[in-house]
RNA sequence: GGGCCUGUAGCUCAGCUGGUUAGAGCACACGCCUGAUAAGCGUGAGGUCGGUAGUUCGAGUCUGCUCGGGCCCA
């Protein structure tokens, strides 16, 4: 590798990063990666369907990070880790879509167009950008299994649906009721929630509140608060909150009293009234009252009465809340806690027509107030300002309504979830401990079916004469019924099967709704393998996966779909370790949005640094911690900065001088103290990482990292540089040389294997660089082959390690010292004085006196237990102590004192002055972009007579240090140039390269 | 409305079981270093730790209330 070279690896780092992705095309490394560990046993991930119907975010290349990183950690650790994508293809997000492009307004539409069509259309649709991201996940570094994937669309992936709704349906574990749910009576259809939050309007409506009478009492009311009176005809109960204080009231002028909620109060239109008593709530709980209409009279035994609600509030209105759980997802809740049923004939039918009245609900509020005021029981009418959902087809308001569902009871399930849980290891540990844990303390029954056309149908098949629902557990099973192959299982291809009941012969048909893709999902580990038609004897290995990863948003999604479906089925985990990210925020902690634009491409990010650099940037934030991150360019930038470009220049650096140094001998005989230092820090390097990655805490690596890097870089290549480029002379010397090239190599390949799962190009380049000047026996292809680096505790090495960190100390607080004394480190200085009556201290000094030394640039270091101001070495010309005054700057810091002689003899300027022109010229080549190894020819013009001879007398060490064959001396008006300034001379300087 | 998370320097965040004078990175200013490094290092300025009331010898840390932000659910 040229200089030029070098540089091109760093500026164009992603281009390399291309060219490593067309490196593992040609040796098929992911394939290649896997034969390896072809006989290992297994480590088991699942992957989490996304959906194609949109371009990967941010989001998805995290948990692509996440999901790409274990993988390989495992399988350097010697795990075989299959890697299979997945696509999730039904639901919401494609039918909506494909109602749009095809200009379709609701369900009675989309059968009139064909659900044959649509769904066909569906199919079509939803995988357009899988290319898309199949190249960005690619060009991520993660290495998947796009070929053999899954999809939930699958015949072999419903087929395992079916077998498992079967095997849940045989348990007893659905059952049929009602689900409250946004509906559009314009569109007759309900709403998923997603689409209910598409179109919140601001709008006034009705505020009244309404006198329900006691039962048993003469002349006291429950005064009930409604913002929506077409619900009061369906009345069923109504709430009040058990821990509110309640008061009956009595007005001044009339007979009447008053139940209200005591923060209420200033609902009453008067204040002339008196508080007869004051209660809490749960003493009305259970009291009956006269019910204002009568179409539900006798419908049920508990209704019409006051019963607690959890959502019972007194923010507004006057607490006490009408029910009517047909129309209200509240009401339905809390009458179902108190027993009190919704047993299906609605008062509103599927066109919003209010059914008593034959009018559409909104229009048939009027008439409705009329009749509260004729019968006496309205007791105030206002308007108030609210959000209100909007069909976001229609633009009609929504209502909420009682929607025919089936269920999946989740009670009995509740006390194995909870034990489940705990045996999964949660990162952060909150997450699974605290939200998801008190999920499942509260876990309600799972609705499970819906009202749409694209999805798995619910296998069951219900007698049109007697009700009787049989339940289909194969493709086989229903091909026998229906005496004709199937080949398709979505409903526009089971729809049309009917068979005859087995216990009356009239004719069964499936019925209408088909599964919550979340249960699709959720069936993943089953399905993915066509479990048990398929693979059965493998199933067990593929059970449960030891790693998944998704986002905080899936707590109550896969996460436990997973587990409630495998708790279920097998009262077993489904995932041993689950690692939870954070949202990917824009800049400004805003919510990245495709339509504003406020984030920047990732293939950008990923081609203007590197995709290394994006997943370093990932993963030192707490990303991986569930935390949310707000993405800042800046930050990727940094991480470019901060280990990407460091480590291909350790890279260049080596290969730059082995390539000059040509025979390379690697041995270990001779290591330096700081060749067994870099050593030992790279044993502790990988512990720790290999501790973290054992714990998931993937965001603690990079942080660790960085510390070892700038070890590496800033400490033992800076302070190693010479013992690569010096000629070696004597055989101490090669030795030595020898040694320096041996531990570089061997920390640069250990680091290699280190960064691996998480850097997977730059490794790559780092790993093919070092085996391509020198390959070892039990090299590989490609570092990704390699078992990952065990720590070696032989190599260890505590004590240098504290003194070097000792020494690096004492270095920082010196150079402070002459910072203050106003004097570069390229001035040597006579004298540092190191106090202190640490013994430990005193002998770590006493060992690394040289390294001190030519850090900071001094002759002479004394190391005292007291100060004692004698200098009895000669540093240079010696000073003559009794004459001058000694100017010494001292400094303290952990019980060490430090005094640094500022004084300047003639010699200490001298060196001083050659050091300068040294590091002037130096520079000069570097601009010149020469080699390290090119020789010149140096044309030198010089003023002063005084620097012009101190230079000659020096001119040796000039020629050696900047390769100068020879060097013409003149003054300065002859040489053309800019001047350059060394001390308070000006010097011209010319170099040639010679060939 | 409920659950969980979060609020510390201009920005991004560390601060474990309460314990001296609250730290780092970025940005800014100044300086230094360079025979790999389009790099690096140092110094400086900048904070009533969201507010408030408590517990304590002692609170950024624990508790109550409160204000703001986020995610999920309703």
């Amino acid at each position: 590798m040229t200089k030029e070279e070098s540089i091109q690896l760093q500026i164009n780092y992603p281009e390399r990063e291309e060219d490593v992705l067309k490196f593992w095309d040609t040796i098929f490394a992911f394939e290649q990666s896997l034969e390896i560990r072809k006989d290992s046993s297994e480590y088991i991930v699942y992957d989490g369907p996304p959906f194609a119907t949109g371009l990967p975010h941010y989001g998805h290349f995290v948990s692509s990070m996440t999901k790409d990183i274990i993988p390989r950690y495992w399988t350097m650790q010697g795990k075989l880790v299959k890697r299979r994508f997945g696509w999730d293809t039904h639901g919401v997000p494609i039918e909506m879509e494909v109602e749009k492009d095809l200009n379709l307004k609701g369900p009675s539409q989309i059968r009139k167009y064909g659900i044959t069509e649509f769904n066909e259309e569906c199919r079509r649709k939803v995988l357009r950008y899988a290319q898309e991201w199949e190249h960005s996940i690619r060009r991520l570094g993660r290495w998947v299994d796009f070929r053999n994937n899954y999809k939930t669309m699958d015949k072999p992936f419903m087929e395992t649906i079916w077998w498992l709704f079967h095997k849940l349906w045989k348990k007893g574990l659905f059952y049929k009721d009602f689900r409250v749910m946004p509906y559009s009576w314009r569109l007759s259809t309900p709403l998923s929630n997603f689409e209910a939050g598409l179109d919140y309007r601001l709008v006034k409506d009705l505020s009244i509140v309404l006198k329900f009478k006691l039962k048993n009492s003469n002349n006291t009311y429950l005064l009930v608060w409604t913002t929506t009176p077409w619900t009061i005809p369906a009345n069923l109960a109504i709430a009040i909150r058990r821990d509110l204080r309640y008061v009956k009231v009595k007005l001044d002028n009339s007979l009447d009293q008053y139940i209200i909620e005591k923060t209420c109060l200033n609902m009453l239109k008067t204040s002339n009234f008196s508080i007869v008593e004051t209660f809490l709530g749960q003493e009305i709980e259970g009291a009956h009252y006269e019910p204002i209409f009568d179409y539900y009279k006798g419908g049920a035994n508990r209704v019409f009465q006051v019963i607690h609600g959890d959502h019972v509030s007194t923010d507004m209105g006057t607490g006490l809340v009408h029910l009517a759980p047909a129309y209200g997802q509240d009401d339905f809740i809390a009458c179902k806690k108190s027993g009190i049923p919704f047993w299906g004939n609605h008062l509103v039918d599927e066109e919003g027509n209010l059914l008593p009245l034959n009018l559409n609900i909104k229009l048939a509020e009027p008439f409705l107030i009329n009749e509260f005021i004729e019968k006496g029981c309205l007791y105030s009418k206002d308007k108030i300002e609210h959000s209100y959902p909007y069909c976001w087809r229609s633009g009609t308001p929504l209502i909420y309504r009682a929607i025919p569902s089936w269920f999946l009871k989740v009670d009995n399930l509740k006390d194995s979830l909870i034990e489940n849980n705990k045996r999964i290891l949660w990162v952060p540990e909150d997450v699974g401990r605290k939200r998801f844990g008190n999920w499942l303390e509260n876990a309600q029954d799972w609705c499970v079916s819906r009202n749409r056309f694209w999805g798995t149908p619910i296998p069951l098949w219900e007698c049109k004469t007697c009700q009787h629902i049989k339940c289909i557990q194969s493709i086989s099973q229903l091909e026998a019924l229906a005496s004709r192959n199937i080949e398709d299982l979505h409903p526009h291809f089971v729809d049309l099967i009917c068979f005859s009941c087995e216990k009356c012969l009239g004719t069964m048909y499936r019925i209408p709704e088909v599964l919550d893709c979340w249960f699709e999902s959720g069936a993943m580990p089953y399905a993915q393998s066509h479990y048990p038609f398929e693979n059965s004897h493998v199933f067990k290995y593929k059970f449960p996966a030891d790693f998944i990863s998704e986002g905080l948003d899936q707590t109550r999604a896969w996460f436990y779909t997973l587990l409630i479906l495998s708790t279920a089925v097998l009262n077993e985990i489904p995932f041993r370790n689950v690692v939870v990210s954070g949202l990917v925020l824009d800049k400004n902690g805003n919510k990245m949005s495709k339509s504003r634009k406020n984030y920047p491409d990732p293939l950008l990010i990923i081609k203007e640094y590197g995709a290394d650099a994006l997943r370093a940037y990932f993963l030192n934030s707490s990303i991986l911690n569930s935390e949310p991150l707000k993405f800042d360019e800046k930050g990727v930038k940094d991480m470019k900065r901060l280990i990407i470009l460091p480590i291909c220049n350790s890279l260049s650096f080596f290969i730059q001088y082995i390539k000059i140094d040509q025979c390379l001998i690697l041995q270990n005989n001779h290591l330096s103290y700081l060749d067994k230092w870099i050593l030992s820090k790279m044993q502790n390097l990988i512990l720790e990482i290999n501790i973290k990655m054992k714990r998931y805490e993937l965001y603690k690596v990079v942080s660790i990292l960085i510390c070892f890097i700038d070890d590496l870089t800033n400490w033992y290549i800076r302070r190693n540089r010479r013992r690569f480029w010096r000629e070696a002379l004597n055989l101490a010397d090669k030795l030595d040389k020898e040694a320096a090239y041996f531990t570089l190599y061997s920390v640069l390949k250990s680091l290699s294997k280190l960064i691996a799962p998480f850097f997977p190009f730059l490794s790559e380049i780092l790993y093919q660089g070092l085996i391509d000047v020198y390959k070892e026996p039990q090299d590989k292809k490609s570092v990704h082959f390699c078992d990952y680096p065990t720590f070696n505790s032989i190599l260890v090495e505590e004590k240098l390690e504290t003194e070097i960190e000792i020494i690096r100390k004492a270095v920082n607080v010196v150079r402070i010292l002459r910072e203050r004394a106003k004097v570069k480190v390229k001035q040597p200085l006579g004298v540092l004085w190191i106090i202190t009556k640490n013994e430990q201290f005193i002998n770590c000094f006493c060992n690394h006196v040289s390294i001190l030394e030519q850090e900071l640039n001094i002759k002479q270091i004394i190391i005292q237990k007291e100060f004692q101001q004698d200098i009895t070495n000669n540093i240079g010309e010696s000073f003559d102590v009794k004459d001058s005054n000694l100017n010494v700057f001292w400094m303290t810091q952990e019980g060490i004192d430090y005094g640094l002689l500022t004084n300047l003899t003639p010699s200490l300027i001298e060196e001083g002055l050659v050091r300068e022109t040294l590091s002037v010229l130096q520079k000069l080549r570097k601009n010149m972009k020469l080699e390290v190894s090119d020789r010149i020819m140096l044309k030198i013009g010089i003023e002063s007579e005084f620097l012009m001879n101190t230079l000659k007398s020096n001119e040796k060490l000039l020629k050696d240090e900047l390769l100068a064959v020879k060097i013409l001396w003149d003054t300065k008006s002859i040489v053309v140039g800019q001047d350059i300034k060394i001390g308070c001379f000006f010097i011209r300087a010319i170099i040639n390269k010679l060939d």
